[in-house]
DNA sequence: GCTAACTCTTGATTTCAATCAAGGTTTGCC
DNA sequence: GGCAAACCTTGATTGAAATCAAGAGTTAGC
């Protein structure tokens, strides 16, 4: 297996497969992604409750994503390598997180603040573009995201996932899959 | 009742309400809006497998968006009066649509093209901030949404969906808010 | 205003996923 | 490498929501 790439040369290449973008827009973006954090399996990168300030952006490891509940923790998502992670309605609306995010195995990851991100936004015409198509490809995603969670049977939801994306299963604890596909650990092991 | 105000005075007035637009932002905008929609009940805006070329803003009337099954119809959102609409995922896209949006009832919409709207958002910087800000408000409410669907409990759903829009039982058959929380007729009727 | 279609509610029954339980396997960590 | 914790699977039972069914109420359109 090769070596993993430091994040920072990561982010870089991927900014530079956007057409739009000038390689001084993704100098000038890379350098704004200064601290770096590292977790354990188990630390948290946040808990419910507590503001997001940062973006990160993943550079090895794996989180999950979960909503808190008396009963339960609920599994809304993960964070992969070479991926973007927040809390999102945290992050653009700056209250307090109704999720937490928790590293699966020790992570590796950059972060860049609000207020960084906010700036360079508003001022790099051709990177708020790149925003704009972010923020349109994540919806979409959410969207078709919806309809599984809709669907009545369980093994639909199932094969809707294992469609689009087949990857997680080798990924990550089968327990927390099964949350996300609303159904227990039991069914989600039947059904296969 | 007032006699409601004439769709294009209503988007203005909106678009008003947005601080960083100018006089010259709305009036440039809202002159894209040509084209008016007429619908009676039971009609069909887009249908699955057609591509959504239009945004539309929903002047008067009622219509469910829905998912299409071999089995059923599972409604994933309505469109109200005052807000816009679309199938987002072709319309962005530009492929053809998963989805239908069918008229409840008499519906009067307006009908802005995709190239005339992407061209405006190009071409106007406050703009394009404008959009950016709606996408994040609607992908956030995606999110909340998400969570909605999530909770195993049919009646946890209801209560979620009752603090966040009590107004939709109101306006919408039980029939297809069922739909929406993904319950039966039945099963929402017994909740209540 | 009348009629027909649609909608909502209530009751009886069935079904399928959750729960409870236990054994075997893999993984992480010292 | 070995131990402990976490994870996955399989089986038996339970329970909650779906389904089936019927009747009352409401709405839309002529």
């Amino acid at each position: 297996m090769p070596k993993p790439a430091a994040p920072e040369i990561m982010l870089r290449t991927l900014l530079r497969q956007v057409p739009y973008l000038t390689e001084t827009d993704v100098g000038n973006f890379t350098a704004l992604w200064q601290r770096r954090v590292g977790l354990g399996r188990g630390d948290f990168l946040i808990q419910a409750g507590q503001v997001e300030h940062n973006l990160y952006f993943v550079g090895s490891g794996l989180l999950r994503i979960y909503y808190p509940t008396q009963a339960e923790e609920i599994c809304v998502g993960f964070g992969y390598a070479n991926n973007l992670l927040c809390s999102f309605p945290s992050f653009v609306a700056n209250r307090p997180s109704d999720y937490c995010i928790q590293a699966l195995r020790r992570c590796e990851l950059l972060a860049l603040t609000r207020a960084d991100f906010q700036q360079f936004v508003e001022s790099n015409e051709r990177f708020a573009r790149f925003w704009r198509a972010e923020l349109e490809r994540v919806l979409v995603g959410r969207i078709e995201r919806e309809i599984d969670l809709l669907l009545p049977e369980p093994e639909r939801r199932l094969d809707r996932l294992l469609k689009r994306s087949p990857h997680i299963f080798q990924l990550v604890p089968k327990k927390y899959i099964a949350s996300y596909l609303r159904m227990t650990p039991e069914t989600l092991s039947r059904l296969r």
